[in-house]
DNA sequence: AGATAATATTTGCATACGCAAATTATTTTC
DNA sequence: GAAAATAATTTGCGTATGCAAATATTATCT
């Protein structure tokens, strides 16, 4: 039997949706989406990146993320070019008003993210974090779920 | 400055969709998508439920619910009914089919969480689901996020 | 009891999403 | 060094999503 509380997918997918629902009306005001506000903090923290590191660092689909950075360039945050080294790559830029959108956001990110651990200590809060980190780093290596009966040697 | 790696909303976000990804297979051979799965786990643990709190249960917006329930429906998982005792509310309940559904996928359930956290002892395992259970809680009265300048009091 | 407010669900409409095929650019092979 | 294989991104196409307005039912107020 399974039991939806004890069942780490379900655990984890729950909290995803009421996290997006308390961040909207600041998205809204600053009129991005919270996938778009996603890929400026991580241009904003690491620099410009191809369409595939960022699609890696937000956990967005690519063929999404297209179609967003179209969208992101059409509002003047970001810029497409060319990788000089590799040109089948894209190199996506922010421009100032990106970095402005984020440059406001910020502040009401960290300001939200403390009202949303207000019930936990804050040794609570870091182990939480840590857990997070670890679990993102050991599913980094994707393995699809493996037929119930049989105990299949895991490739790698 | 915000620290992407030491933020809750991105640590959290980021690691839905590749949990989503090893499942795919999956919900792909039972043919339902991942909120199909997530409705009908519900109903078979817990039994019929309103639409309402369907999505409470699953954090799937309504409309969105209403809709998938017409699908569920004329795929022959699900049925609705009117509650007896308060005529606005939808009771959904689910079929045979839906439950072969549900049991076929279990057991593949189970054992992708197994692989999941195949990194984490069982320590560190029970602790994640307890901060994440604590976590949802602490969310379930949802607070938009506050200006970022005032420390205005609360108002529940 | 009749009018008004509140609650639960559905639906109109525009948009975002994701898979898979197509496109563009770069290696590798012979 | 041309042809095939690999890699990164874009696009065609159908569908799911979500907001807000509409609908249906029940509770509240006087």
């Amino acid at each position: 039997m399974l039991r939806l509380n004890d069942y780490l997918p379900y655990l984890i997918n729950r909290i995803g949706p009421p996290i997006e629902d308390g961040f909207a009306e600041a998205l809204d005001e600053a009129g991005v989406t919270l996938r778009m506000w996603r890929v400026l903090a991580v241009l904003y923290e690491y620099g410009e990146q191809s369409v595939g590191d960022l699609a890696s660092l937000t956990s967005i689909r690519i063929s999404t993320l297209s179609r967003m950075i179209d969208r992101m360039a059409r509002m003047g945050l970001v810029s497409r070019g060319r990788d000089d080294a590799d040109g089948r790559s894209v190199t996506v830029h922010m421009l100032a008003r990106g970095r402005e959108k984020v440059e406001m956001l910020i502040p009401r990110a960290v300001a939200y993210e403390r009202t949303l651990v207000r019930s936990f200590s804050e040794a609570e809060l870091v182990l939480f974090k840590r857990l997070l980190v670890k679990f993102h780093e050991g599913i980094a290596d994707p393995e699809t779920v493996p037929p119930a009966e049989q105990d299949r040697r895991l490739a790698g």
